[in-house]
DNA sequence: GTCTATATTCAGATAGAC
DNA sequence: GTCTATCTGAATATAGAC
């Protein structure tokens, strides 16, 4: 299409400046005139491209979406095989979703960190056109991890899996998100109060540090105990449903 | 002050409608209008009672945020007597932090799951105001909670616990807050997936049995092995926690 | 493809009668 | 305390010249 020819510096300028104000403010927050202002490009620039400013969202998604769950499929199936039909190792698939992610967050060409903190704060969004979006743009992905695990954690009832890859994803995305009470309340980078240096605007160090400390997080929270709590249709039921278990919490 | 004499019903209607509409829409796309329109109150109201749009945010978290960190600290209070100056156990203290949180969601007078949904998702707004807020609100809490920890799990350097305290924050945010994708890619609510039950308009069941399914996964997280620090060069080559660490956490 | 000018709608806030 | 009416500004989107 004509589309490539000279407005492609156009289009690109915008969708990144578009990509950074969204992280920066949020959607709502951030008026197609702030946008356009920063990219240096005149106001109709926006709906001429891409429409309207919820498609321009969805094209700042689309672009890094797209490289991200193709990249992240691809990775199953170079597991899947070398294991033969076998299940895989919690561990592997974990690196293969959570560390293709990351792994974005060092690559200035794929977003960085920029798009990662937007990721993680869009993820949240409840507007309904953002939700639906991202459902598409899930779907298959989610699907197959999902699939995966159960077949790695033939032990632990489907149900459970679900809600850990939950917190899962959300120990992820607010931490990629960085506006947390943490980093507001001490006032200084995560990473700093043990005599380590900051490193704020080195993103791709932030980067792998982040990934280096989540993935045994997430590793224990998806192995823990499970709670004592009635299972009915996983693979192996545990205990009896008893009205004290039910009322109990974990102890452990 | 006379503010509390008829006027009460009027600010009350104003604040729980509003602490509904900002948590079904975020606080951008809620407009003055819709609130005063749904709590059935004359438009001017909002800026009579609190001064703005703002200060109507403020007064929805704080009289919550009260609440729920005044119950915090008194929980570690007690905890912390009964230890007798000896460190708690990290279950004790994510008991005190989370359980209490969660335990609003059972509780309609103090918001329910609609407070706590709220919660979850303003927690990752960027807008500044809001920011600052809560770091004044969380303060005092998040550095008595961070030394207990510290205490808790001496062996444990202070940054990675930060860390750590970090990604508890975001599975717990990230599952309260509901808008995420595995509920729109399944189409079902969580738990509804072995056989369970689904129990969309139950809020009390709901809290608790977030509560069972994510102490366990806090624990487990927060008590997982530690990662190794190479930081200079690529360091893809950590090595997994074997069966033997995984039941060797429990001490910790 | 890019620009100016503008249409249309809606936002938050307030003055002043009651 | 509550209400009506309105101010002021800003939002998204588009028509039409170049």
């Amino acid at each position: 299409m004509s589309e490539q020819k000279t407005n492609s510096d156009t289009r690109d300028r915008i969708l990144d400046v578009a990509e950074r104000l969204f992280m920066e403010n949020g959607y709502e927050a951030t008026s197609m005139r702030m946008i356009t202002g920063a990219a240096e490009v005149n106001l109709a620039a926006v709906n001429y491209h891409f429409g309207s400013k919820e498609a321009l969202l969805r094209e700042v998604f689309r672009r890094r979406l797209g490289w991200l769950n193709q990249n992240r499929l691809q990775a199953l199936d170079r597991l899947e095989e070398q294991a033969g039909g076998g299940p895989l190792k919690p561990s592997q698939i974990l690196e293969a979703f959570f560390g293709t992610l990351l792994r974005m967050g060092e690559d200035k060409a794929l977003g960085g960190m920029t798009f990662l903190r937007l990721l993680g704060r869009t993820l949240t969004e409840p507007a309904e056109f953002i939700r639906t979006f991202f459902a598409g743009e899930y779907a298959e992905v989610i699907d197959r991890y999902k699939q995966a695990l159960y077949r790695a954690l033939p032990d632990v009832p489907q149900a459970e899996i679900v809600w850990r890859l939950h917190f899962m994803l959300g120990a992820m995305s607010y931490a990629i998100a960085g506006t947390d009470v943490l980093r507001v309340v001490t006032g200084v980078e995560v990473g700093d109060l043990a005599g380590e240096r900051p490193v704020p605007d080195d993103d791709t160090i932030l980067a792998r540090r982040l990934a280096q400390r989540l993935m045994p997080f997430l590793l224990g929270g998806l192995r823990a105990p499970l709670p004592q709590f009635d299972e009915p249709a996983g693979s192996q039921k545990k205990e009896l449903p008893t009205k004290a278990a039910r009322e109990s919490r974990t102890q452990i």
